[in-house]
DNA sequence: CGTGCAATGAGAATAGTTGTCATTTCCTTG
DNA sequence: CAAGGAAATGACAACTATTCTCATTGCACG
């Protein structure tokens, strides 16, 4: 499916800027990436997007669920292409590397505190802090 | 242990506003509390502590383990007494009800997770968003 | 290809938080 | 108990991330 009609599909208008941050999602590097980072890859690569375009974009992809938001330690949100399949996250609080992982355990057992207690899940997060101790890790803080 | 000894202790300096805040943490009715709320009970009770001073006492008193910081979904900061046993949380989306919850399970795995990626651990977190169904849960949104 | 409504861009505005610096407070010592 | 110096405070400026406003532009549809 071209990128257009993945737009068409989640309701969305297919207009410049959209097929630009889709399309960076789709080839960047990196698979996490806040609104500031993909204004300034757009921009590097000779993409003039606005920065309000950019977040109002990113929500709407959000809410259409092409994408999905996380708030790492930041304070500051981070969005990945929705591969629809749930997993939760390790990050490295030395370079900020992202991996994934998923535990059907830990998805059941999730479930089932909420459960007992009444509650309706919509949604959890779950990450870990930790230091990756790749040779390639810079001991360096405040990258992010 | 007074609050002047608590204070003492955690290498803390025994001041007017550090006092009031450990105070407010121990006898607040909500057990979850942010900088705003902190600064806004204190005015009210008529102690006038300096916003910027809780900021900081808030960060201070994290840092000697007598709060955790939490971010929830909204991207503000939340804080809570550290009662030394670690737990997770369950955060109503409609009235921002929160209710804590251990899994020795859930535990476990994560420690594996990260183990077996060759990660060290520093801390973790996981919220569960969810809806409590509670009676008296207005099911009004945009009260946080 | 024009027309209308939705989307965009620029910049102002807002929320949460941190930094600056002159003034005040706390603890120690006399 | 008073004085002195370091550390803490308060008021406010500054900053970061994000949202809002509104005039202009661009997409889809006829």
């Amino acid at each position: 499916m071209s990128d257009r009609e993945h737009l068409k599909n989640a309701g969305l208008k297919s207009t410049l800027p959209r097929l630009k941050v889709l399309n960076l999602f789709e080839h960047s590097k990196e698979r996490h990436l806040s609104a500031e980072d993909v204004y300034r890859q757009l921009l590097t690569s000779g993409d003039d997007v606005g920065l309000a375009t950019v977040y109002r974009v990113l929500t709407q992809f959000e809410q259409a669920g092409l994408l999905i938001r996380h708030h790492f330690e930041s304070g500051k949100a981070v969005f990945e292409l929705n591969s629809g399949s749930h997993h939760d996250h390790i990050v490295c609080m030395q370079c900020g590397h992202v991996e994934e992982f998923f535990d059907p355990g830990i998805e059941a057992r999730q479930k089932k505190a909420a459960a007992d207690r009444g509650f309706t899940v919509h949604d959890h997060s779950l990450y870990i802090y930790a230091d990756c101790n790749r040779p390639q890790c810079p001991n360096r803080d405040g990258k992010n």
